[in-house]
DNA sequence: GTAAAAACATGACAAATATCATATTTTTAA
DNA sequence: TTAAAAATATGATATTTGTCATGTTTTTAC
């Protein structure tokens, strides 16, 4: 069994803020999981009953809409937490996670999360600022939604993925996503999105690379995203 | 001054876990304030420094898209507290709140929730969870306003309005917005709010009674909210 | 009370987007 | 390896939505 107080991940998440003697009670009740591609971590409706400290891979979470479509929410990779929600308000998970490639995770059951935060007030504190900057974020992505058209939401998602996942070797943007699942994060048709990357493509503004994206002209696709 | 321990709004929100003593600090050191209809509580790139509790009247807290429109990311009334966020994370505030009615307020300086926040658990846990909250309601608007088109989310957005706000003795929706706020709120152009509201009412599943809206016929509009 | 401003309303049209159809390419599984 | 399935791609068309124009009603400020 790996230790979590020799573990480096947890130096990105609010994990940093326990304490030793928190971290070796911690290594003792955590399960450590490989999740294959494709594979879900949680569904929606699941009691998750902890929470997961991601060491390596990235999962897509995920919402069905009534309209039976999938909407992507987030994108999780090496150092984040997910579950942090279902677990201080007790209810089942609103969102599904699934793996988009393989991953190493740890699940740390919720008693001992529980009784970290009522003691450790550092480490409340920072699970609390963590929120208070998703729940930013969430609200720049409901302004985006609501105000931007699609040409607008693709052009900023496609900065935003590679400033979050930074490029590979090919310069592609790090991440393999399929055209369904760019589609689903900018809550358009999977058509619309394939056109508009063509579109993209022909102008010059980014390269396929086999099905991977390599953004070539970063400002054009800057100032498309802000309407000019 | 009036004293934060005799008061009835903080039962509605996380201040109900502080301590008399807690309390009776934080009535030293809050002010009240009487914000009249159209002013702001406070604006996007301001410092806010505090938190207000609301004990009377209802703000709208709004965003400026960079396409220079103006979105509503929510409403909130009698009982809520604002300014959460901006005093966990230590920046400026990424909204901006401005009164629709009269509204009689208090603000608490930051310092104060902070030194509240690291020694009594049971504020934090309960900050905690409303956060969480605000967080899963955050990736419902998503989802919507990714996934529903406008028509359903106009009936989404009454039956919601009607759901929180109540209805007054006209049977109408009690909650003065203009066509403008409500076309804000759905993420529409004002024109198609209005259109839509008068497709709805040409239908009957509502009523104009001045400016204000009756619901008249509930089950379809949830029907269109779901998109049948 | 009255003029000016703001809000509300509606038509006409253009632009954006979804949907359906169909073909091609890539991936998967036996 | 090869057939089947899934993903990608693109055209044609319908629907949704935004924009501009214009008129009416309501509210505001003097």
């Amino acid at each position: 069994m790996s230790k979590c107080e020799q573990c480096i991940v947890r130096q990105f998440n609010s994990l940093k803020h326990l304490s030793k003697d928190e971290l070796i009670r911690m290594s003792n009740c955590k399960t450590s999981k490989t999740i294959k591609k494709g594979e879900f971590l949680f569904n929606e409706g699941e009691h998750i009953n902890g929470i997961f400290c991601v060491k390596d891979g990235v999962c897509k979470v995920s919402k069905m809409s009534e309209n039976g479509r999938n909407q992507v929410v987030n994108l999780i990779k090496k150092g984040d937490l997910i579950g942090e929600r279902s677990l201080i308000s007790d209810e089942v998970s609103n969102l599904n996670a699934v793996a988009l490639n393989d991953m190493e995770v740890c699940f740390i059951p919720k008693d001992e999360i529980i009784k970290d935060l009522e003691k450790n007030p550092n480490f409340s504190m920072g699970v609390l600022k963590n929120m208070a900057n998703s729940l930013k974020n969430a609200d720049d992505i409901i302004v985006n939604m609501a105000q931007k058209n699609v040409k607008q939401r693709l052009a900023e998602t496609l900065l935003h993925l590679e400033a979050k996942f930074g490029v590979n070797e090919d310069g592609c943007i790090d991440i393999h996503l399929s055209r369904e699942d760019i589609a689903n994060i900018i809550g358009t048709a999977t058509e619309s999105a394939i056109r508009l990357l063509s579109e993209f493509k022909k102008k010059k503004y980014l390269a396929f690379k086999g099905k991977d994206i390599q953004l070539l002209d970063i400002d054009s696709l800057k100032n498309i995203s802000q309407g000019f």
